[in-house]
RNA sequence: GGGGGCGUAGCUCAGUUUGGUUAGAGCACUCGACUGUCACUCGAGAGGUCGCGGGUUCGAGCCCCGUCGCUCCCGCCA
């Protein structure tokens, strides 16, 4: 993406961006239109910094060139009002160059100031204090015209433009169609909580806003498009988190006649293409693991390879200890896994104490600790190993070892919790670094281990791998699915899958996730069985979260930082006040009346 | 639904531990001075529902109970 030049951006009222002018334009007559940025009144003298989409430049009120009434004026405009200025770009005397501004060289001789838009002491400070600390997150949003002004959220909303116009390109130059969905859509049963919308027409029915546009973009493939993209907003009426809001922007692909690899370069591109404008060089192909392996090595499907800390299996050394805790977790079917943390053995008690809290809160009972001193092991399950187990641990002097003897079910989360939370504690993380990973073979289904109830792990309309099917026909929980996921240093950053393009098959997938009554599967997803019926080609796709991938390359911590006007974490728009109660004749005419909860 | 943190001037904060005169600072704002500043400087001034409600007390910004808002996390997010 390149920006236009200076040039195209003037109008009728302007000549220039007040930010981009240079030393090249000396001499140049222009006139600026701007917010008034900081203010500088010597008395005699007045100096403007005036702020557009441009950045910053001064403005110079001087007797030498500015009549005196100009320069009352200049004196007499509150900051953050827009002014338009005109003047002529001339060079500053050498001693006063700012070499922290890069318009800081010259500055702009003003002739005439008009106010055009006075505006009200702000609320919020846009230019930076030195040392200043952002104001709280409820100002900034309450007041979120001001905050969006700073250079940080110009820059921000700048950038995403840009991630959204290269996402174009690169998937336009591949024959992509940028294709639209309804918003207004059908509820999904499953997933998570839809954005219902009543129908005014239709008295108790409504429709929902999309989740994705997962079924439609199926469609368009039935349909013969081929190949399909959209910047597409999704709707989730779920808790928010700082990278989690209600409505949020995905990039949403499909193409048919494609395999997994088809996809997977194809995504890869883009990524590349992506971070290339934000200046980052990416390699391309990305390492791959599968989901097994991934949960075995790290505990979790999304692992941050930028450090090691892996998981190993112990349980052969583990498994002649007396100790009541391992053999009854054995019992269970359990193993004992865990890290080996170098330096760990310096950490105090309580430092352990606080990693074994971590481990509690995802489920397991506890966390054994053993660390290497040299000679012999220290920690309290020490005394129920053999000295041959010891030493088959092959401890280094220094190591913390940390284990958890539980079902993988419950290990993996935890032990997963305690490696992120070790490598935070050693610094290992190092934010320089960009690890991308495809994660392969999911398992096609979650299976409830009271109920042994499935539900999709990725989606319903996932195809399972067909050699797993013919396999083991009687096991669906065994399934490996056609989904991928794209993972960045412990981030998902999206993912899709090979969908099932049989109708025959996609029956079968809604009779094993409980919906087994063709008459219910008809009315819940018959306009998707009717598209598969219809002549569907093979197909899958990928949909990435815009929203992470620009907080990603912006710097950000937080969505709301990327998101012109976000949402609270307790779902309200601050600025604009939604949601809102309405007048009772508009709930009438919605058919709808609310009870008191 | 649950847990942690925060809430004092327009903004950022101190004051809360140990209740006690009129609640302070920096920035912003208003007025004044100042002809090369760039976080201009200097002088003066104005500015407070200590989030809100209740309680304890002779007395509450400070202690107790409740509640609201923002935030981080768990649950949730196919």
């Amino acid at each position: 993406m390149t920006t236009p030049s200076p040039a195209t951006l003037a109008t009728s009222l302007r000549t220039h961006l007040a930010g981009t002018l240079r030393a090249e334009q000396t001499g140049t007559a222009v006139v600026l239109g701007g917010w008034v940025h900081r203010s500088r009144d010597l008395g005699g003298q007045v100096f403007l910094d005036l702020r557009d989409r441009g950045g910053v430049v001064q403005c110079s009120f001087n007797p030498q060139w500015t009549p005196s009434e100009v320069i009352a004026a200049a004196a007499a405009v509150g900051i953050e009002s827009v002014v338009m200025i005109e003047g002529t770009v001339a060079p500053r005397p050498a001693e006063m160059r700012n070499p922290e501004m890069v318009t800081g060289a010259i500055e702009v001789r003003a002739t005439a100031i008009r106010v055009v838009g006075p505006a009200v002491t702000p609320a919020l400070p846009v230019a930076p204090i030195k040392d200043g600390k952002l104001p709280a997150e409820e100002l900034r949003l309450r007041h979120r015209i001001l905050d969006l002004r700073r250079e940080e959220l110009q820059h921000a909303l700048v950038l995403r433009h840009r991630l959204m116009q290269t996402t174009r390109q690169y998937l336009s130059a591949q024959g992509y169609l940028e294709l639209e969905t309804p918003i207004l859509t059908k509820p999904t049963p499953e997933g998570a909580r839809d954005f219902l919308v009543p129908s005014r027409m239709h008295a108790g029915e409504f429709y929902a806003l999309p989740q994705s546009p997962q079924i439609y973009k199926q469609l368009f493939m039935c349909a013969g498009f081929d190949r399909y993209f959209q910047i597409a907003r999704c709707f989730r009426d779920e808790d928010l988190r700082a990278d989690r809001q209600l409505e949020f922007t995905q990039i949403d692909i499909e193409a048919s006649f494609i395999g997994r690899e088809d996809i997977i370069a194809m995504a890869e591109g883009l990524i590349q293409a992506l971070w290339a404008e934000a200046g980052i060089a990416v390699a391309t192909p990305f390492p791959r693991m599968s989901y097994a392996d991934a949960m075995e090595r790290y505990g979790c499907d999304r692992p941050d390879l930028r450090y090691g800390l892996e998981i190993e299996d112990l349980t052969a050394r583990f498994a002649p200890s007396e100790s009541g805790i391992i053999q009854s977790a054995l019992q269970a079917g359990g193993r004992v896994r865990g890290i080996r943390v170098p330096g760990g053995a310096a950490w105090s008690r309580k430092q352990v104490d606080e990693l074994e809290t971590i481990a509690k809160g995802a489920g397991v009972g506890g966390l054994i600790r053993l660390k290497g001193t040299g000679s012999a092991l220290e920690g309290p399950l020490a005394k129920f190993l053999s000295p041959e187990s010891q030493a088959a641990l092959q401890l280094r002097e220094g190591e913390l070892l940390l284990a958890v003897a539980a079902h993988d079910r419950v290990a993996s989360p935890a032990l997963d919790r305690v490696r992120q939370e070790c490598a935070a504690r050693l610094g290992l993380a190092d934010p320089t670094v960009r690890r991308f990973l495809w994660v392969l073979d999911f398992p096609m289904f979650d299976q409830d281990p009271e109920t042994g109830a499935l539900a999709a792990v990725h989606h319903p309309f996932t195809a399972p791998n067909a050699e797993d099917m013919q396999a083991r026909p009687d096991a669906p929980a065994s399934w490996r699915a056609l989904a991928y996921d794209c993972v960045l240093n412990g981030t998902e950053l999206g993912g899709g899958s090979i969908r099932t393009s049989d109708p025959a098959v996609q029956a079968r997938m809604f009779a094993l996730l409980g919906i087994g009554d063709t008459a219910e599967q008809e009315r819940r997803f018959g306009f998707l069985l009717e598209g598969l019926r219809a002549g569907a080609p093979p197909h899958g796709g990928i949909a990435f979260g815009f929203d992470r991938i620009a907080m990603l390359l912006a710097g950000a911590s937080s969505l709301r930082d990327v998101i012109a006007f976000p949402k609270t974490t307790a779902a309200r728009a601050l600025f604009e006040g939604a949601p809102s109660a309405v007048p009772a004749a508009d709930l009438t005419e919605l058919h709808i009346r609310t009870v008191d909860a």
